[in-house]
DNA sequence: ATTCTATATTTTAATCTTAAAGCAGTTTTT
DNA sequence: AAAAACTGCTTTAAGATTAAAATATAGAAT
């Protein structure tokens, strides 16, 4: 398994650079390609982050519950959010809360398992993240309009592979 | 700017859900790809994440500090960290602190400039940093075995294309 | 020289995140 | 039914993260 470890210089001058632009050409293909991979995605992200809390004072984690439970107008529990939001279920405990204080969203006891809550949207969420989905899909759109729709397809593809065998390989 | 919002419902059943897997065919095909990229991303983020934990007893961004100070030997300002890790200065004199704490990296202050400190990798940590890296690499080229060279290259280009906008597209 | 402006760093408050421990309620075993 | 095992949720402690305010130093303008 000896492969020879990652081996980097500086690039020259200092100005705009994030981790991949300072590989260098002795770097192997697969760790090029996964910095550039995590520089793509943290960059996307930054910019939804940024534009969601200046547009609409929210935070990204409180979007993307929002985002799980209009999906599901009867309610999710706690657990289901752990899972369907990959986070942990004490994560989920303090951003329902947050959003509960915001009256976005609502919470009761479930009347067959006392041990669940069940949570959902308030009418005023629901509203409130309408508007905010429609923005973010702009956004997301115009993010990815430098690739052609052939060119997200192959991307698509590639990436759907990518992610088939890395989570072979986690277990 | 009026296109249709995102359109989204429950996949069926339960178990291992992430993001993407609750979409449908509704959903357009930005944003599907987005959050395709968002779970590879995170799923390989969380796999390396796990493994320096338990086999290294270190955290990422820990890691990834000490990969900028490798690169270069004469060692980086608190200022150069935070551009080079894209993340704020406050967050570098968190992490410096605690790397500084475990006796694997080290600061001096800067001779031309007093408002400046110099950090570089111990020899601890260069040891150290050394036998990581070579397990890091292993491990992404382990991720990435899934897709072929040929792959990898076309997957590198399409992300550097992708990015190339994006970066336009934030300013 | 003094004042203004810019840069480097740290501090603070808020949020997010996890792992692990704990509590409460449910299900299974005996 | 009592005990054991499991499940759902919350709490806690530690770390990472940001934006904004505060400090300290440097450089420029007057």
């Amino acid at each position: 398994m000896g492969r020879n470890h990652v081996k980097l210089t500086v690039a020259g001058k200092a100005g705009q650079a994030d981790a991949e632009t300072r590989l260098t050409d002795g770097d192997h293909q697969a760790l090029r390609l996964w910095l550039r991979m995590l520089a793509c995605t943290n960059l996307i992200e930054g910019v939804v982050r940024e534009r969601l809390k200046t547009e609409f004072a929210i935070t990204l984690p409180r979007f993307d519950l929002m985002a799980q439970l209009q999906r599901c107008p009867a309610g999710l529990s706690m657990s289901e959010l752990s899972q369907r939001l990959m986070v942990t279920g004490g994560n989920v405990t303090g951003i329902v809360a947050a959003l509960e204080a915001e009256g976005l969203i609502a919470r009761e006891p479930d009347a067959a398992d006392r041990r669940v809550s069940r949570v959902r949207l308030t009418e005023a969420g629901r509203t409130s993240f309408e508007r905010m989905a429609e923005a973010h899909e702009d956004w997301i759109i115009d993010l990815y309009a430098g690739l052609s729709a052939e060119e997200q397809a192959d991307l698509s593809k590639l990436l759907g592979r990518l992610k088939a065998h890395a989570s072979n390989v986690r277990n």
